[in-house]
This record gives C-alpha cells, structure tokens and sequence, in this order.
DNA sequence: GTCTTGCCACCTAGGTGAGAACCT
DNA sequence: AGGTTCTCACCTAGGTGGCAAGAC
C-alpha cells in the first residue's frame, strides 16, 4: 500500500484549488526547483462526501454515495486518464463509497467492475478514430477483499477499491481488471446479497439476481499507457 | 509483508543444518565480515509437511497438520524464544496449517489464540521464578483474515497466521495478541463452523458450539522483549 | 542484576513517473 | 508520429535486530 508522494505527480493545485500540502521528512524538500512535482495525492478534497449515485436498479432502499466527488469531478473536467499497464496499475483517483439502507444482519459481497461507455476509439488530442466492438468481452469483477460481510459493517466504514488494478494485459492471469487503452470507461459497484447457494468467492461473474449496481458520472476515464495529457503529467 | 534479510538474524545453520542462502541484490554482500548474520528465515526446510496434530475435540474427522514442523521442532529443542514488543511483533516461526476432513461446500473460519502452557515465571538462565495466574484473562482470538471462507477453498490452500502479532502492551486496541513476558505459551488453531446466528467478524471470543481446537507440541515458546538466549541472537 | 523500552539504521516489497527504446 | 513497453531510480510503509538507557 505505498503512495509515494512522487507518485501520483499531478498539478493538484489545477485540480484542488490550492496549494498540495506534502510531507517533508528530512532536509530535502522534493519542491526545491522550479519544475517541482506536485504530488497528485489529494490534499483535502477527498474528505468531502456527498455525490450523486445513480442507481440503476433502484429495489430496496439501497444507496451509495461516491467519496471524494469532489475531487473526481475537477479530474472529470479536463478528462480523467487511468494508466493502465500490463503488470497491472492501481486507480487514481481509486473508487470509495459508502453506503446506505442495508439490512444489518444480512451478508453481503461489494463488488466493482469497469464497463465501456462507447464504442469509440480514442486518439491523440481526443480526436475519435474508430470502432471498437466490446460486446463479446464479459468485465472481470472485483470482489471487495472484505466480502462477505454484514450490512451493519459495510455500513459502518468508507469502503475503498483502492487495491484495483487496471492492465491491457489481456492474458492477465493476476485477476486485474482487463481493459483497453485509449477507450472510455466508467467503473460501477455492485451490491450483492449473499446467497448460500454459490460461493462467490469462485465465481468470475454477476449473479442473476439480488444484485443493486451503481456508477457515478464522474468517475468516466479514458485510458491510456502513458499521460497524454501534459496537463496532468507535468 | 516486509520479511528483510537481516531480519530475524539468526543462526540458521545450526538449526536447519545447512548453510542458509540469501539473496544478494547488488554488490554490496551482507555476508562480508567474519561477524556476518545469518537469516533466520528458513531457506528451505519449511517446506516440508507433515506433524503430530493433537487435536483436543476429536468430533467429525477435521484434521490440522502443522507447516514447517522441522523448523518449529529445531527451535523447540533449544528453547524457542518468541519477542513481544509494545507496538506488536510478529512470531517467527509463524504458524502454518494444512487442513483436511472439512465439507467442501460449508462456510468455515479458522481462528489461532495463544494459551499458557504453566503458571510459572521463567527468569534468567530459564530457572523457574514465580507464579501467574492467568486464570482471568480470556486470550485473545485472531481470526485469519479469508474467514469466512469454504471448506473447499481452506483445504486448498496452506493457511498461514504470519500476520498475527505479539504484545506485552496490556492496554493495546490494535488486537494483538496480548501476553506477559518470560511465561511459556502455545499457539491453538481453531477450526469454526459457521454458524447463522453470529457475525463472529464482531466477536472477540470463541462460540460455545461448533469449534475444533489444535495445538502442537513444538510450537511451545517463551515470551522475551530480548533474545535470552545468545544462540538465537547473535 | 535483570528485564524492558525507546530509538535507530537498515532492509524489503511494492507502487510510481519519467524517459528511452520500440513498434507499426 | 503516435502509442506501447521496458527499465530505472525513487519513494514509502512497515518490519527488524541491536544497543543504550531506563525501570524494577
């Protein structure tokens, strides 16, 4: 679980609105020359809560609310790229949701997957240039590591993806979220209510039902295997 | 999950009875001077299986079979020394179990809790000095982590307990495994049907009905702040 | 004296962006 | 040229033993 403060390097300020605090350990401060890095590590902005869930299957009263909105949003704005390599790369942002209307005793797996918004190719400068036909490729899921679990502590915590990787290896044998680079994309969180009849530990795939899934508008991104955006590498 | 080289120094060789090999990243060989260190991880002799598992409740026909039994029983012979520290410090050698006789498609947690083997004291050169009595304190249980999880799936695999940590810190809210320095102890797995009517995520004890408990002679070792013995430490 | 604690340098695993090299 | 892959130095978190100072 390292985040380095090199990691990540983005002009936060662009995005945040101020100045990215970093930590300065000992003498060398990483922000000496005039080209410093700024860490893209949010400073403040995740702490705000609140976003808009779209639900799709609006059953029970289930909600989720996407974390650190904000922050997605100001990347949303100038286009969200996630680098995506063939070892696998973690999200950035990374998705984190809580949520609401549980049953507290009930079981429940929290799942995310990552769905194409187009059928587009994307190419440099964002100029669309051509098909692609996703219709034959099933998603990967990601279980979260805490499944299963019960509502009352699903509700009790911010529950984070920030473990998920990204690879357009499409021979990955490491359980990584497969996709391919210069497509657009949208991550979505699946609600699951555990049924004794399958060990969804095994399984690859959505059940066919007692599943509530949820996607944020803001959280679309295009990926890619380098920045393109030299507003977002420099 | 950092296991350094230079952790856990330790002369290997006279326990496992071979040199132990190390890795060498660069030029800079830890193994330069006459006073070198030795890795007191185990190159090799952990993998072999096999052990005398006492089990306490013989019921169904659940079996546990000690991991690198051959380790554990080389420390045994020259008084296995466990250090506890305040901030919690794992065991090495760590406890690690084969488990069979489970039913596959039932859902299983499988526990480990540290028990006094005696009420004495130990004091330098290991000559008995005192008495404890532990009789109020209830030990503390550390679920492993895929809890809960199908017999299937725990069989499959070795089920390793390398991230439970030790303390002497009585106070400690990080749920470590609580224990009084220079007494004698021994490691139990437990194996735990589970069971509808409690989220055992949320207990600290163990249920009444539906556990199997293990233990393994040679897993016994003496709580330290420091290695005592000059063998284990140099 | 004996044991405990705090501090320290050290080590590793794993994640990261940059840039070179490499396709196509 | 545009996109991809590889390699690299770098960074952090967290675990470690040794030692000196402290506690009993």
């Amino acid at each position: 679980m390292a985040l380095s403060s090199r990691a990540h390097a983005f002009s936060v300020e662009a995005l945040v609105g101020r100045s990215a605090k970093r930590k300065v350990p000992d003498g060398r401060d990483e922000e000496t020359g005039a080209g410093c890095r700024q860490s893209r590590r949010a400073p403040e902005a995740e702490k705000r809560p609140k976003a808009g869930a779209e639900s799709r299957e609006a059953g029970a009263g289930v909600q989720v609310e996407l974390q650190g909105s904000e922050l997605w949003r100001r990347f949303h704005e100038i286009g969200t790229e996630m680098i995506i390599t063939k070892a696998g790369r973690r999200m950035f942002p990374s998705v984190r949701v809580k949520v609401k209307g549980l049953e507290p005793l009930k079981q429940y797996y929290i799942a995310i997957d990552v769905v194409p918004v187009d059928s587009k190719r994307y190419s440099s400068q964002w100029m669309v240039a051509g098909n692609t036909d996703h219709s034959c490729i099933t998603p990967r899921l990601y279980i979260h590591p805490d499944s299963p679990c019960s509502g009352e502590t699903w509700m009790r915590q911010i529950i984070s993806f920030d473990r998920v990787k990204l690879t357009n290896n499409e021979m990955d044998d490491k359980g990584h979220i497969i996709l391919q680079s210069m497509h657009k994309y949208k991550p979505r969180v699946h609600v699951i209510a555990q049924d004794s009849r399958f060990d969804l530990a095994q399984i690859q795939s959505l059940p066919a039902e007692g599943v509530q899934t949820f996607s944020f508008q803001e959280t679309e991104f295009t990926t890619v295997t380098a920045y393109q955006n030299q507003q977002l590498a420099a």
